[in-house]
Order: structure tokens, then C-alpha cells, then sequence
DNA sequence: GGAATGTACATTGTATACAATATTCGATTG
DNA sequence: CAATCGAATATTGTATACAATGTACATTCC
């Protein structure tokens, strides 16, 4: 018997918005109303309330006192600001796993069957996952692994306005991490990791760019 | 006519419970009632319950799922982690405020004032803040402002165990840093920071430790 | 006697009720 | 007519009520 998690409606509602508030499907400046959303997604004001705390302190809405909450616009500085500091975290892990003489083996038959091509969407980001969790991990600091592990659900590229070359580039870019990891070369890996997020930041605020270049 | 900011008492639950657990006041792995703290504080369990999500984000208590909380044990290992987590990023703040090219001329004379000496407690704690938070605001990433200001709070050594000199040392070593950004040495600034924060660190695991070798 | 199941109890998760604060719009006054 | 005060309204913050999930212990079946 399977044991089927049911995740809390307060968890599912602050999903359910980051992706719309991160999707841009909000104004900047909009009043969130507590009562509008429940009523919305049928559900109490409890639950929401606690999303829109969750979702403060993720920085996606700002709470005002005995006001309602206000959605914090996302421009080209807050996705750049995103990746900049996780670039520096990312790239901490990698030389921190390298001092840690982390045995990469598994990560090696991930990349190998990635590698095999026809991975589906949700099998890329699985690996994808997989990948950059196990240097989280393997950095050996708990702090540092749960800020990074609260910054994976950040800005992302809607698919459609996605490089169509984006995880290729990506499944190569983990090579040349992995084997650098492998050769304990902690700066060439460093670079591997900074270029690798720095082409995804780049992409990601392409998209964004093009999507409000339209709307105007 | 001065508005007089009263905190929500989700707040100030927070912060009472926060001090309580850095202090060591309750057993790691010992369970958090709801109800309990509720009564004891004599509020409702829906700030308490705010408050308990706060402080699992902040990795002091777990949340388990219809289960109630457990508290997370502080060792040696979580300070650690904290402060080189923190050394990297203000390291980091501080290499971004010197290429911004910030004018630090208020903190020159808070740090003349400092070193006239005779400063109470909070006037210093008042000091101390405003040394750091320039820096991580003039950074100019938002971000990485956030994420300082969150990690303010953690940490931090009883008064009465702490090295006497500590505040004059760090006095010391504020100048030495505020000397080095003002001749933009990025490098030798950024290793000030580090020391400054690693003999912090250092007081507070020596304190840490004296608490509980006490108790066995 | 031990394992499994069911029921009672306790505690959390969510919904709703109530209280307090902020906003809005109209009346009143200078 | 402008500005200020104030009541009405709306919305949030907190408390309480209710529902659902987990735990513990007793009973039953093997």
C-alpha cells in the first residue's frame, strides 16, 4: 500500500500562487485581498493567510499592516539579484563538495542516461534536480543547503519562450561540471557552475523581456 | 503626534519563542505543543501557528505534517554552518559595496563616536547594526539584503558568557574594515569581514560550549 | 502469547465568528 | 469652498468552533 501524501491546502495555495505571481499574471502594486482569493480558490481565509506569509518572506508579496498584501513587481534586477546570489551559493557548494571528497558515482549515471537523449519534461527536471540537490548536499552545510534548496522554485522561463536548445546546452554544461568535480579542479568547476546559471539567467530574462516588450 | 507601532502578536510570539530556543530553553527533539505555548502565553493558537511556520523556516523548530513541531537542536555545527554562510555572503556585500563605489562618510562618524567609547548596550547593538546594514544595502542586491537581514537573528552568545572586550575588539576591527573599503582594497576588506565574524563566531561556540559541558 | 484491528482520545488543520484597525465618503465648520 | 472630523464600511488580526488526522491502548483473532 502506497501511502499517498496529501499535501495541506495552505502548502497547494502558496504554490498555486508563486506560479501565478512569478508567471506575471498579477500588476505590480495589485492589492491581494485575502477574502478574494479564498473565495477564489474556495477555500478559508486561514490557509491563505498563511500562504501570503510564506510568499512575503520569499519576497513575491509585501505585507502591510492591517492592509492587505501588495504584489512586489518582478523586473529584470529581481531575476538578476536571483541568480547572482545563487550563483555565488551554487558555486560555494561545488568547491565545498569538491573538499569534501563527495563521490560522485551516481551523479555520472544520471548525466550518462541524460546524455542518451529523450529525456520527457518532467525526467529532465528530475535530473536536472538531481544534479545540483547532490552538491547542495554533499557541501556538508545545512544552512547553506536549505537557502538553496528555497531558492529552486525562483524566476523560470515559461516553456513556451524557452531556448529550444536550453537543456541540451544544460546536459552539457553538466558534464564538464561533473568531470571537473571529478578532477578536484575546484576553480575550472566554480566557472563550469557560474557559466552554466548564467546562461539560464540569461534566457530567463530574454523571456521576460520578450513577454513585456508585447505588452506594451 | 507620534504612531506608536504595536507588533502583531504572531510577532512577537516569534520573537519570544526564537529567543527561547537560541537560548537553549528547550531540549532538541522535545515536542511543541500548540496548546500549550498557547496558554502559556496566553493567546489563541492562530499567532502561535504563525509563528511556528516562521521559525521553521528559519530551521529552529520542524513542522510535521498533523504532528505538531519538534525543536532542532543547536550544536556546535549550526552555529558553525550559520556564520560561514554568513561569511560569504557579507564578504560578498562587502566587495559589492566597494565596485558600487558607496560614500561611507555616516559610517565614518558613527565609528568616530564608537571609538570615543562609553556606549550602553543597545547604543552599541544600535552602532553594530548600522555598520553591517550599510553595507548589505549598498551591495545592490536586494536579495542578498533580504536574506542578511533574515540571518540578523540567529545565533548569539549570552551576555553574561560573552568576552568582556568583545565589543572594543569589535570596535577595532569595524575601523579596520571601514579603512580598507575606503581605499576600495576589496581583498583586504573582505578578509577583515571574515575575521571580524570568525572571532564572533568563535565567542559564541566558546560560550556554547561552557553552557553544556556545565550541564553534564 | 503476539500481531492486528478497532475505538477512544488528543492534537493539528481548516473554517467561521468576533474584535480591532484602516479607509471612504459625507457632513460640518472655518 | 476647502479642510477636518466622524460615522459607516470593509478588511485584516485574533479567537474559537469544527473536522480530520494521528496516537495509544484495549480487544480480538490466530
Amino acid at each position: 500500500m502506497e501511502a499517498i501524501e496529501v499535501l495541506p491546502i495552505r502548502v497547494r495555495v502558496t504554490a498555486i500562487l508563486r506560479k501565478a505571481l512569478l508567471a506575471g499574471e498579477y500588476q505590480p502594486g495589485e492589492e491581494l485581498s485575502l477574502t478574494e482569493v479564498a473565495a477564489k480558490l474556495g477555500v478559508s481565509r486561514t490557509p491563505v493567510r498563511e500562504a501570503f506569509q510564506s510568499l512575503a518572506s520569499e519576497g513575491l508579496l509585501e505585507l502591510r499592516m492591517n492592509r492587505g498584501a501588495v504584489v512586489v513587481g518582478i523586473d529584470e534586477s529581481t531575476i538578476r539579484d536571483h541568480f547572482e546570489l545563487r550563483i555565488l551559493l551554487e558555486c560555494e557548494a561545488v568547491r565545498r563538495t569538491i573538499l569534501a571528497n563527495a563521490d560522485i558515482g551516481e551523479l555520472l549515471v544520471l548525466q550518462e542516461a541524460a546524455e542518451k537523449g529523450g529525456l520527457s519534461e518532467s525526467e529532465y527536471r528530475s535530473y536536472n534536480q538531481a544534479i545540483h540537490t547532490f552538491i547542495w548536499r554533499n557541501a556538508g552545510n545545512k544552512k547553506l543547503y536549505d537557502l538553496l534548496v528555497s531558492m529552486w522554485n525562483g524566476p523560470s522561463a515559461p516553456v513556451s519562450g524557452r531556448d529550444p536548445d536550453h537543456e541540451a546546452k544544460s546536459i552539457q554544461e553538466h558534464r564538464q561540471l561533473l568531470t571537473f568535480i571529478q578532477a578536484r579542479d575546484i576553480n575550472r568547476a566554480r566557472t563550469a557552475m557560474r557559466i552554466h546559471l548564467e546562461r539560464s539567467m540569461n534566457n530567463i530574462i530574454s523571456s521576460f523581456q520578450a513577454a513585456h516588450s508585447k505588452e506594451k
